[in-house]
RNA sequence: GCGGCGGUAGUUCAACUGGUUAGAGCACCGGCCUGUCACGCCGGAAGUUGCGGGUUCAAAUCCCGUCCGCCGCGCCA
């Protein structure tokens, strides 16, 4: 029999009445009425009432343990008296009579309680990680977390993916975001780096021959972070797929993706197969490529139709490069002026040069720029929008990638100021045809995403098409406004590959030495493939409903990557420092310790 | 890097326009209480108002700097 527990303490019920058990746990609450106390006792599994009679037995001296205290109580169960259940708990028509009480820890005073007061700032709950694991909320999330993540094994394992780890120290990437580097003591100078991604390496399992390759992988990233943007490290369910194109990738990741929802969550779930929306439609109807399809309001371009208006502030903008956006309102015309005054300020926040409207209490609209508009323009405007009786209409003028921004934030805004966001369900899409290239400041071409994706239409394109309307193989699965995940057919040709480089501003050499480990494997017969990562710690955010990321991971950094419990970063020694051939040049404002 | 909000007892919060000894809940310590389940009642201890500087007769409060936490922007191929 184990020493500390025959049953735990969310197992009794009224079955085991007359049975001798011994169970342990933590002191949730203990109400002392003098000649009776009662100790509830918490583990993983539940709550369990234990009542003791001081001054009996081997209570004569026992003092009221205190809260969060680990204790082993021994005792025979109990019914309780029909007025005395506990409705609430599944062990509610029973308690433990308790004869005796080994007390295996002793808890000081808490900085964070953990029955009761489920708000507490998050500095505390970062710090005591461990007692606010314990609470009821984040111990849930975790245990939701560990069945998802066992379930996508399962679903991934089922369709014939084979799980392999790939290095944690391994090379800095010239792309994407910064790295986190570890100094060799072997190489002097030389670093590894944490890898952002298994990109690399789940390519070279294609090359390796390996036919569907996963893995629960570890992403590490040295980036500001966000809410739903896990400082320091993340997940990401990795998958990579040989002889496979977009619609493979798709078919193989969507139903599992529908199912951990559908399986984990009680809201509704889009039914795969999900929507596929390119990449340019929608930046003009959302204005950014994470749309939230639960909001029902669409934008539109109204740039011609202001073009020919005599609203000059417009017509002026737009001579010059920008454009106008229309961003509808349903039911918005009944809102009282300071709805729309508190746009108009929220939008200049945003920075916005201002904020046009029209609002259509009636036919004839009001608003700032109706008088500027003939009854042709307005007529345009409203068959555009889709706008009725009893709607208003929000315009953003800017130039375009600008004005996407805005009117998305307009759109987000609006669907939460009008209500019109449906919490209750999950909306997924694709998001497909991304660029392959952008244009970065100083007007270079630069890879829009994944360098090693594919163009379509392959050294075709690349050699005939204008760069920027180039396509990629590209794709993003998104749910109610969260990119999840991100993917692409990827460039297994190396004269594709280096004509890509090249046009990005590659020149050969370089182009050979930061990539020659995997060009050789391009040269040595590497199959056509293709992956997407869908973000493990997004995926269990959105469904335990939580709107911070950090509610779903043990031990999360702080937003600035710092562990304020174990003090990560720290500190090295001279001697450790020496022995890494080290020096370390402190910035002038350097942080007290 | 930039902008916003916050930092007061172990902890969560309060303290009006700068003005008497910086208060309350929970936790903790002591006492009372035999059916509670956020038990109740009485009492106690507990403070470098994040840190540094400044203005003032007087600063938790106003100003400057700095650190920490959160939210957003930049960033995140």
């Amino acid at each position: 029999m184990n020493r500390y527990r025959s049953h735990h303490c969310g197992e009794l019920r009224a079955s085991d009445v007359g049975t001798e058990v011994h169970i342990s746990g933590w002191v949730h609450v203990s109400r002392d009425h003098g000649g009776l106390l009662f100790i509830d006792l918490r583990d993983h599994h539940g709550i369990t009432q234990c009542v003791l009679t001081p001054g009996q037995g081997d209570f004569a001296n026992f003092q009221k343990p205190s809260s969060e205290s680990v204790l082993t109580v021994h005792g025979e169960v109990v019914h309780r008296s029909p007025e005395t259940v506990n409705g609430k708990l599944p062990t509610g028509e029973v308690e433990i009579q308790a004869r005796s009480i080994e007390v295996q820890a002793v808890a000081g005073p808490l900085p964070l309680p953990v029955a009761g007061e489920p708000d507490y700032p998050e500095e505390t709950r970062l710090r005591y990680r461990y007692l606010d694991l314990r609470r009821e909320k984040l111990h849930a999330n975790v245990v939701l977390r560990s069945k998802v993540v066992a379930r996508m094994r399962e679903l991934m394992t089922e369709q014939g993916f084979l799980e392999i780890h790939t290095p944690i120290l391994t090379r800095t990437s010239p792309e994407g975001a910064r790295d986190y580097v570890v100094p060799s003591r072997l190489y002097p100078g030389r670093f590894y780096a944490l890898p952002q991604a298994p990109q690399v390496f789940k390519q070279l399992l294609m090359a390796g021959g390996f036919d569907r390759y996963f893995q629960i992988a570890p992403c590490f990233r040295d980036e500001e972070s966000r809410a739903d943007r896990s400082p320091g490290e993340f997940y990401q369910l990795d998958i990579e797929m040989a002889f496979v194109e977009q619609q493979d990738v798709f078919d193989a990741v969507g139903p599992v993706i529908e199912r951990i929802f559908g399986d984990f969550s009680e809201k509704p779930v889009s039914p795969y197969p999900f929507r596929q929306i390119p990449y340019a439609e929608s930046m003009l109807r959302y204005g950014n490529d994470k749309p939230d399809l639960r909001n029902p309001i669409e934008i539109s371009d109204a740039s011609a139709i202001f073009a020919g208006a005599d609203f000059t502030v417009f017509k002026k903008a737009i001579a010059d490069g920008a454009v106008v956006r229309a961003v509808p309102a349903p039911g918005a015309a009944s809102k009282a002026r300071r709805f729309f005054d508190t746009l108009v300020k929220e939008a200049q926040d945003e920075g916005s040069q201002g904020l046009a409207y029209l609002s259509f209490a009636e036919e004839q609209p009001k608003g700032p720029v109706a008088k500027h508009l003939s009854a042709e323009a307005i007529a345009d405007l409203r068959k555009l929008a889709g706008i009725g009786v009893g709607d208003a209409l929000f315009f953003v003028c800017a130039e375009e990638t600008e004005a996407c921004r805005l009117a998305a934030w307009l759109r987000t805004r609006l669907g939460e100021g009008l209500e019109l966001i449906d919490a209750h369900r999950f909306e997924f899409c694709w998001i497909v045809d991304y660029p392959m290239f952008d244009r970065a400041d100083d007007g270079s071409i630069e890879f829009s995403h994944n360098p090693f994706s594919m163009p379509q239409g392959g050294l075709d394109s690349l050699d005939n098409q204008p760069p920027f309307e180039i396509l990629a193989h590209q794709y993003d699965l998104v749910c109610n406004g969260v990119e999840l995940s991100s993917g692409a057919i990827r460039n297994h040709r190396p004269e594709i590959m280096a004509r890509a480089f090249a046009l990005a501003g590659y020149d050969g050499e370089r182009f050979e030495s930061e990539f020659g480990g995997m060009l050789e494997a391009f040269r040595l017969g590497t199959p056509p493939h293709g992956g997407i990562a869908p973000g493990v710690d997004r995926i269990v955010m959105l469904i335990a409903d939580e709107p911070n990321i950090r509610e779903v991971i043990a031990f999360p950094l702080s937003q600035r990557a710092e562990d304020l419990m174990l003090g990560a970063p720290a500190e090295l020694d001279e001697g450790r420092l020496r022995e890494l051939h080290l020096q370390i040049k402190k910035p002038r404002t350097r942080k007290p310790d």
